[in-house]
DNA sequence: TCTTGACCTTCCAGTGACTGGAAGGGCTAT
DNA sequence: ATAGCCCTTCCAGTCACTGGAAGGTCAAGA
């Protein structure tokens, strides 16, 4: 199977498949013309890799991952300590950006949006935080 | 001010500094030496920028609410707009992420996590999303 | 005076995970 | 033969820094 077929069952542009050649992550066959030629394997390989990403785990935790999937006689609990440290990481980002929605949440309650110049987004990234008056 | 001082004050590193100088941010002074000095309005920008950033906004929009900032005749409707759009942008963030977290939590769980090599994480990635028994 | 150590400077390269584009070759249908 | 689409490789760019090398400057101490 061609590159743009493989693409389209694995759900990943032939750009990001011919990058997962470069840096090892799947070997796909050549045809006598030099066209990578993709197995049943590689497409598997592939949707692996496509789902794995998707979850947001690194490029390297998928290396991991796929190695773990292809050795029939991995722990499990190497798979699960993997996921449950990515997992770590995701709630970490959620936290930070939580935070920041909140913030940003206040200084646009109370930013009134017209066309005159006073804006509490400004007053807050500028000044000390306070959104209107600071001697309270 | 040197730059180390500047970037104390800012909570920035020096590197970051020269590299906002560099992408025309800030424009320093430079003493006879060829060191950047940094002036009370030089901080209170750096200030600013770390802020910004610190929301998560991106290098462009910083440039942009910078120039807003030193506007004095800005209408605070275009900062609005501007924040309003970073804010849906961390909205879809934060629902990328959860969704994320849910799936990954929902295969962490069904992950006994031991020395056998049976793993509904690897299944998960790899077959249809079934976390033990297909045939059901 | 000399040296040490901490600062400063510039410039180059690398990060992660692609993505865009150029230049050139292959295949199929008309 | 030609058009149009697919394939190939290789190079450069993205974003926002960050690390490191090579070299200059300055204040303090022996």
């Amino acid at each position: 199977m061609n590159i743009s077929d493989a693409g389209a069952r694995a759900g990943l542009p032939p750009k990001t498949i011919r990058y997962y050649e470069d840096i090892g992550l799947v070997t796909p066959d050549r045809d006598p013309n030099g066209y990578r030629s993709f197995s049943d394997v590689d497409i598997h390989n592939l949707t692996f890799l496509s789902r794995a990403r998707a979850l947001g785990f690194t490029i390297e935790d998928c290396r991991t991952l796929l190695a773990l999937y292809q050795d029939k006689s991995r722990a499990s609990s190497e798979v699960k300590k993997l996921a449950e440290g990515h997992l770590d990481e995701i709630e970490r980002k959620i936290a930070d950006l939580t935070s920041m929605r909140d913030t940003l949440t206040h200084l646009v309650h109370a930013c009134h949006g017209d066309d005159r110049p006073d804006c509490p987004i400004l007053k807050g990234l500028g000044g000390g935080g306070a959104t209107d008056d600071e001697t309270a």
